[in-house]
DNA sequence: ATATTTGTTATATACATACTATAACACAAT
DNA sequence: ATTGTGTTATAGTATGTATATAACAAATAT
C-alpha cells in the first residue's frame, strides 16, 4: 500500500490520504484487520506534518473505515452501514449524474463506466 | 427555476449555486438559451453577496454550462465536450465506487441507483 | 523500573480560500 | 442621459489547511 501526495493538486492533503486509503481497502490492498502506519511514521514517509495524517485518520474513523487503537494504531474495520453509505453515496451521486446529463451522456454509457471501475477494483487488478 | 442556499451546510456558497443551476439544467427547469438572474438580482434574491453569485457563474462558464454575456447576462449554453466530460465524471466516480465497494455496495445495486436518479432527472419528475 | 511508541490534546503561526463591502469601469439597451 | 449588464480592483474579516513544538496517558518492549 503505497500512499502518495500531489503537492501540486488542489486537494487537501489529508482528503488525498482519506482517498486514497478508501480507494486501498476497495482494491484489497489492505484488508480488515491490517493496520496503517502510525501517524507520524506515514507523515514522514510522505514528507508531511503529523497533524495532517492525524485528520485523515481522524475522518476515516468518522465515516467508518477503520477503528483508532492506542496499541496497535488505526485498524481496518470496516462498519458496514449501508443503509447510510447508500444515502451518502446517492446525494454525492447527484450533481454527478446531473453533469453527465447535461453533457449528454446517457445512462447507459454510465453503467458501463461504472461496470469499467467496479472490475477494475478487482483485487486482480490491482 | 427556485435556488436556495444553506447557510449551516459546510459546503461553499458558490459550489451550492453551482450544483443547484447543473441540477436545474438536467432536469431542464432552464433550458438552452435561457437566461439566468443578472448576479446583482441573484445575489438579492438569496442574500449573500454579488461577487459570491458571480464565482458561481464564472466558474459555469469555465465548466462549458452557459456563456456570459454583457448584454443579456449569463445565457444557458452546454457545450457538449463528451470525452472531457466522461473524464471528469471518471474521476469523480473512481473514489465514490472505491467507497460503495468498502460498505458491500454491489454493482448491480449502484445501477440501480444509477437508473433511479436518471429517472428523477426526467423533465415530468421536475 | 525505564524507555519507547501509540493516539490525543493544546498552542501558536503562516498561508490560502470564502465571503463580504464599496467602488469604479466599459459596453449595450432604453 | 440613465439604467443594467458583466468585469475588475481593493480591503477587511472569518474560516480552513498545514505546519511546528510540546506535552500527556496508555500500552509495549527492554
Amino acid at each position: 500500500m503505497i500512499v502518495t501526495i500531489d503537492f501540486n493538486s488542489d486537494e487537501a492533503f489529508y482528503i488525498q490520504l482519506r482517498n486514497q486509503i478508501i480507494i486501498g481497502i476497495a482494491c484489497a490492498k489492505i484488508r480488515e484487520g491490517d493496520n496503517l502506519p502510525s501517524v507520524r511514521e506515514l507523515a514522514e514517509d510522505i514528507g508531511i506534518n503529523m497533524h495532517t495524517v492525524n485528520k485523515a485518520y481522524t475522518i476515516l474513523k468518522q465515516e467508518g473505515y477503520v477503528k483508532l487503537d492506542r496499541r496497535k494504531g488505526a485498524v481496518i474495520s470496516v462498519d458496514a452501514d449501508k443503509l447510510k453509505a447508500i444515502n451518502e453515496i446517492m446525494e454525492d451521486m447527484k450533481v454527478i449524474l446531473a453533469k453527465a446529463i447535461c453533457k449528454n451522456i446517457s445512462c447507459e454509457e454510465i453503467h458501463k463506466l461504472v461496470s469499467n471501475i467496479y472490475s477494475e477494483y478487482s483485487p486482480d487488478n490491482c
